[in-house]
DNA sequence: GTATACAAATACCAATCGGTATATTTGCAG
DNA sequence: CTGCAAATATACCGATTGGTATTTGTATAC
């Protein structure tokens, strides 16, 4: 075997991509398997030959925009200087997203934490890990930015973390319920604020 | 009729409050017919009769929930004295949320506007409204408590407006998602940082 | 080139979906 | 107490739901 993936692992990826849009913006509820397999071109069959049910479906598919929401807001935070410019990346990518949107249909840790809660305990559980995951990356930047002397030590770290989290998700709804992206650029001016206001001096 | 209500009335009353909590907690697409004569014990035939369709019973609910929780909110904001303690008003409820939830389920605003976002404009139309006159509700006191010399005048009116709801919505999802009720307790304190920082001296 | 293992399509399933036409019951005015 | 209108229940509809057993097609190792 020369190829880099096998066919059913290509066919899996497929899948996930083609359907990624539609869990995000429907749900998993309101995403049947004829919304599936209208948009993979395959047949029902051939999706259960991959996949044991749509549950695991929606699974990969939160893992997939996860991992690529992470991904991308990884390499611009390791391209800043300063941990100051690191935190600041997380104001910079909600700043204009109405104009390079990474996801349609929002923002998937949102969408399936709000989705999720009530009925589906996997899926409320991903969505659960990334919050955490995200948390626990801007508590590291804050922690070493103190460290490097760039912030003050009496920060309530865990604090602006979830402030942070906060106002982007809630700036996320706002902007995409009331269809004025005006608003994400007002929440995102006080999580420069609240980034501002942990520098020395 | 010395009745209050017509027993139609009654009956469409008995609906909502019988099934809010469940389109709260399953969303629009999520919840089914069948949920809705099993939360009432009524038939199929008896809810046609009092709505037009399901979509038509999922606004009265988002308008009693909504209506609710405003109300709600307004008595206490009322009972305060000065603005700052009006303004205030909007921590101290959701600091104590997980003891004392209004809604099952969370905030039916974040739930609906999520829920309904790419899929039911009439429902998302709805949470934009609700959002809206949240927002002018807090933009009106802090108006108020500029006049009144309470607050200082240069202040961002809008984007503090912005960044209470946008912390409130986004504290009650990470809360809510991770099971974790102090992280809630953590944003309010931002909260309450940025009312306190717009007042004089 | 052929056998074989794997992948995809076909055809089917019971259950449930949202919705409706009709029958039955109920509450209430006279 | 009766008659009638309003409200609820019954019974049914076609379509779609998530899921599966089986057949057909195809890529690949030998």
């Amino acid at each position: 075997m020369d190829k880099l993936q096998s066919k059913a692992e290509r066919t899996k990826a497929f899948i996930i991509e083609s359907t990624a849009e539609i869990f995000n913006k429907k749900g998993f509820a309101g995403t049947s398997l004829s919304d599936l397999t209208q948009a993979t071109g395959l047949t029902k069959g051939s999706i259960y030959g991959n996949f044991e049910n749509k549950e695991e479906v929606a699974l990969a598919v939160f893992d997939y925009n996860y991992t690529r929401l992470a991904k991308n807001t990884r390499e611009l935070i390791e391209k800043a200087d300063t941990f100051h410019d690191k935190l600041m990346v997380y104001a910079r990518i909600y700043k204009n997203m109405a104009k390079v949107p990474l996801n349609k249909g929002g923002c998937p840790i949102l969408n399936t934490a709000i989705d999720a809660d009530d009925t589906n305990p996997s899926l409320k559980d991903r969505a659960a890990k990334a919050l955490i995951r995200w948390e626990k990356s801007i508590t590291r930047l804050i922690e070493q930015g103190i460290n490097a002397g760039e912030f003050k030590s009496d920060v309530n770290i865990r604090q602006i973390a979830l402030s942070i989290i906060a106002l982007i998700e809630g700036g996320v709804m706002i902007a995409r319920t009331t269809n004025d992206y005006s608003s994400m650029e007002h929440v995102v001016n006080t999580v420069e604020v609240l980034i501002n206001q942990i520098k020395k001096q």
